[in-house]
DNA sequence: GGACCATCGTTCATGACTGTACTATCTAAC
DNA sequence: GTTAGATAGTACAGTCATGAACGATGGTCC
C-alpha cells in the first residue's frame, strides 16, 4: 500500500505527493545520466558552461544553479577529476577562477542532452498538450506560495 | 531571469520544472520543521513510529520510507542523540533492533504535524478544490511513466 | 596610502542519501 | 546437526547540498 510521505493521513498530502513524485523523477533522470558518467548536478554545471560559450567564474555558476559557492567548488573538483572541466585563472580579477568545459565535457553534455530529450518525450507520453500546460501552470501556482520573496 | 534547470532550452523543461518546484517546496517545509528541531527525513521516521503504535524494526522503517537501511541507521542515530527515539533489542529476533519514539519524540511529532497542516492549507490557498485534484492526478500520471516496475 | 568593506574561492562541519561490504543471526535443506 | 543462503543492523566511502569561517583580492572614501 501507499504508506509513503504522501499517504492519506499525512499532514501535507499534496506537498509530500509532489515531493515524492519529484524524487521518483530525479531517480529516473539520474539513471539516464548515469549512462553518460553524469549526474543531474554535474549536468547542470556542464550545461551552464557549454551554454555560456566562454569561461565563467565559479560564482556565476552558483548563481545560475541557485546554490551556494562551496557546492560549485566541490562539483568543479569532481568534474575536473573526471576530465570534463578545466579551471583557469581570470586575468581581469585575481580572486576569480574561471571554468570551462573540456572537449570531453562538451561531448558528454551533448550526449546527455539528447538522452534527456528522449526521456522527456517518453515521460510526457501519457499527457496531452493541454494537460502538460495545465499541470505546469498548476504546479507553478501551487509552489508560488512557497517562494520566499524575491525568488 | 529564469536560467534554472527548467529554463526554455532545457532538454527536459517539464521534468526539471517539477523537480525545481519540489525543491522549493522542500525548502519551505524544512523551514517549518526547523522550528521544531526536525527535518523532513527525521519527521518521516518519527511519524512512521508514532503511527505504528509499537516498537518497529529499522528494516521496516526503511521499507516504509522507501530508502536503504543504512540511511535509517544514521537517521536513528541522530534522532536518538536528539532524545526523540529509543532503540531496544527485539526478544523475538536477536538480529533486529526495534525503534520507538520517546515522549519528547511524540510531542515533537505532534507539534510538527500541526505546523505542517497549517502550511499545507496556506500553500493550497491559491488553488480551488478542483484544481488540487487535477494537479495531483496529472502529476501522478506524468511521473507514473518514470516508475520502474513494481511501484 | 590606508582603512574598510564587499566579493571570490576554498575549507570544514553537518545532513541526507546511496551502495558495498561485513558480522551476527535466523531458516531451510540436506 | 551442519551447511548454505537469506535477512538485520552497521561501518565506510562517495555524492549533493547547506552554512560558517578564512585568506586573498578588489574597490571606495577619506
Amino acid at each position: 500500500m501507499n504508506d509513503g510521505p504522501g499517504c492519506v493521513n499525512s499532514p501535507c498530502p499534496v506537498a509530500f505527493a509532489l515531493i515524492d513524485a519529484a524524487r521518483t523523477l530525479e531517480g529516473r533522470l539520474e539513471q539516464v545520466l548515469g549512462s553518460h558518467q553524469l549526474s543531474i548536478a554535474k549536468f547542470g554545471v556542464l550545461r551552464c558552461l557549454v551554454h555560456a560559450e566562454r569561461p565563467m567564474p565559479l560564482s556565476a555558476i552558483a548563481q545560475r544553479q541557485r546554490c551556494v559557492r562551496s557546492n560549485i567548488t566541490q562539483l568543479a573538483d569532481r568534474l575536473e577529476a573526471d576530465g570534463l572541466l578545466r579551471r583557469t585563472d581570470d586575468p581581469q580579477d585575481r580572486r576569480a577562477v574561471l571554468a570551462e568545459p573540456t572537449a570531453a565535457g562538451r561531448a558528454a553534455c551533448a550526449a546527455a542532452d539528447a538522452a534527456l530529450r528522449l526521456e522527456e518525450e517518453r515521460l510526457l507520453g501519457p499527457l496531452s498538450t493541454d494537460e502538460r500546460r495545465v499541470m505546469t501552470a498548476l504546479v507553478g501556482r501551487y509552489v508560488g506560495a512557497a517562494v520566499p520573496v524575491g525568488g
